[in-house]
DNA sequence: ACGCTAATGGAAACCGTTGTCAGATTCACC
DNA sequence: GGTGAATCTGACAACGGTTTCCATTAGCGT
């Protein structure tokens, strides 16, 4: 057996037709429509095919027949190792997956080059719809997704009119974390996020790039930071912020160092994500600091390996994040009203945060 | 602004021909060869399709024409969580992601229906190739790639005649860590795999399903195993195997729990992965065993959660399959003869693995 | 003025299907 | 043997582009 030797000029519907001695329609019907010809003919048809080594009908060909790519693109932010090292995007990833594949249709990833602003690829690509995850409000990507004539739905990105999106309640999940650690006692505190923009800057994060943040979630986190540490009567323009490029545990780690470097007296420090916060629980092992009596170390998503270690964290349902998107868009069918899905996310309170050293003493000057 | 409102029909690359009063070529070229007409009529063209909404050339009709889908290909196990909770198989998947942006074209997740024998998504496929990562060799959807008429690579898969295949050394590799642990003086072991068929068994493993497993790297582990401790004078059917379908931290737990309450006598678990040996770790904590001095565990991956804990392991290049894999089947031009590349494997001795208690005499009876 | 070359735009074939609709064939049944 | 129903089949027109020649025009040196 083995198969079929592809010699010179592949098969097609056409040609076979004109070997069995029967029209196109009939091959094509032995193939999308087995009630309308006997069964007789379908399985010489099909024979047929086999013999000389015809794989069915083209899909590209099909699709430009039936106007259906059978197939969601999903646009990722530039950088693929970005998405792909982070469970909580791998969660999503999932889900999309998994809602694409209930419904039988393929997942298309979409090669947004990083550097090169080479948009072609979005307009390449055959696809029914996008879902975009991730990517800087001022992505051009982004835009070329939007001038393609299909349904979008947007993860975790600023609403824009017209378009579905589903997101968690960043806002809220940020303020559990932070009443926690304000009710815990923590007034130096520390922040360690990830990139806010597409230009790097690893180092200490002013506050107009705070604000003017092109990642919709860290933008949201920061501000609602902000706003909640402000409450509590800390000066949040004296809380020093860290911004790593990157997205690894390294990086966490070296965001603490230099964090911890400039400012020893701080008690808590808040990542913006688990990868993040497990680099920073690394560097406080490494610089003898013990978590949480010594150091108390919050992350945020919820990834397994942080609920493995005990990490005090907010989860948010990743893997529904990426289901709903997956299924608000293979769903839009003549919807109307485009939709705003808002995730819950829950404060999970782990082993790495405790009152900090200071108040360990029962009363303290205030 | 906001995007153009989509009327009735779609504009098309005639329709916009036809409104500027040129034939199609030229608008065709005002996208694809802009320095085949003159820059003043390319910027009308342009314009012109901006008013009208025209979203450019249609990719699908495009791919027709051209024959080129601009994607290759992914399919995955039956089971998408199974890949997406393997940080080894996410590597994979990130390998293979970058490749296909290196190259510019998109990475299309099949959607392979676990139930239903659903083939007809692989037909569906509009990609210039395939990639077939840890499937099991009878999978029929596998089966309907091989028809397809694109070059096609295998990852992790017994080899196919005249396909281009990437794996590790698996057996050298297993070899590593069953040395090691003979060398250690272990010869009561057990063994945690992950599925073996794509019928469930979550339990004990026979010898004919051991050998009959449908899944090429794990039968080539255990093989490898089997062969490793023969030599070394241990009775291969003497050594309890444990199978979970499903691959998750909380199966290699129940796995261990299931082995350790049947052969108590056990001084070293060996996990087919290091997802599973974590799992296995939990269960050793669970009932007060200590890791290594009451029980050694040993994984498969080396994955970046069992490097942070010291898990002893054998690391393999994920990353680079991925990537081999994808630069392998993005080259295919007109190469003759299909390759077959055996990426390399490293023991990671870590802080899981030590000598059996019973040892910690140096004379034993023998 | 004249021919030659380069630049520019156009006509038509083709990519491989699907879907519609009308016509052909078969068939059971009276 | 006639008749209508049921079942198949075939012709043809899309689907929306790309690409290979060709034709025209413009530029230019002499």
């Amino acid at each position: 057996m083995g198969r079929p030797i592809r010699t010179r000029r592949q098969a097609t519907l056409a040609s076979l037709a004109a070997e069995l001695g029967v029209s196109r329609t009939t091959v094509s019907n032995a193939y999308n429509r087995p009630d309308q010809l006997s069964p007789e003919l379908r399985r010489r048809v099909l024979e047929t095919a086999r013999r000389l080594g015809y794989p069915g009908p083209d899909p590209v060909a099909r699709s430009l027949r039936t106007r259906k790519a059978g197939a969601v693109g999903l646009l990722l932010t530039e950088n693929l190792s970005y998405a792909f090292r982070d469970p909580a995007a791998v969660g999503v990833l999932e889900g999309l997956a998994l809602a694409c594949e209930d419904a039988g249709v393929g997942l298309h990833l979409v090669p947004a080059s990083p550097g090169r602003e080479d948009v072609a690829a979005v307009h390449r690509a055959g696809v029914d719809g996008f879902v975009v995850y991730s990517v800087p409000d001022d992505d051009p990507h982004l835009a070329a997704v939007l001038e393609r004539p299909v349904p979008t739905v947007i993860i975790d990105q600023p609403s824009l009119e017209g378009i579905d999106r589903v997101g968690p309640d960043d806002a809220a999940a940020v303020g559990k974390i932070a009443e926690h650690l304000v009710s815990l006692g923590h007034r130096q505190v520390g922040v360690i996020c990830m990139r806010l923009a597409r230009e790097r800057n690893d180092d200490f994060v002013s506050a107009t790039r705070q604000s003017g943040a092109h990642f919709h979630v860290q933008r949201t986190r920061l501000e609602a930071l902000a706003v909640a540490f402000s409450a509590a009567g800390v000066d949040w323009a004296g809380v020093p912020v860290v911004e790593r490029f990157d997205h690894t545990v390294d990086d966490g780690a070296s965001a603490a160092r230099q964090l911890l470097d400039a400012y020893p007296q701080i008690t808590a420090v808040i990542c913006t994500s688990d990868i993040l916060a497990l680099g920073a629980m690394a560097e406080a092992e490494r610089r003898g600091l013990r978590v949480p009596q010594d150091l108390t170390v919050t992350g945020f998503d919820g990834i397994a390996e942080a609920e493995r270690i005990g990490l005090t964290t907010v989860h948010q349902p990743v893997l529904e994040k990426g289901k709903t998107a997956g299924r608000l868009l293979l769903s839009s069918g003549e919807r109307s009203a485009p939709k705003v899905i808002t995730l819950p996310t829950e404060l999970r309170v782990g082993r790495t945060s405790a009152p900090p050293r200071t108040v360990e003493e029962p009363w303290f000057g205030g």
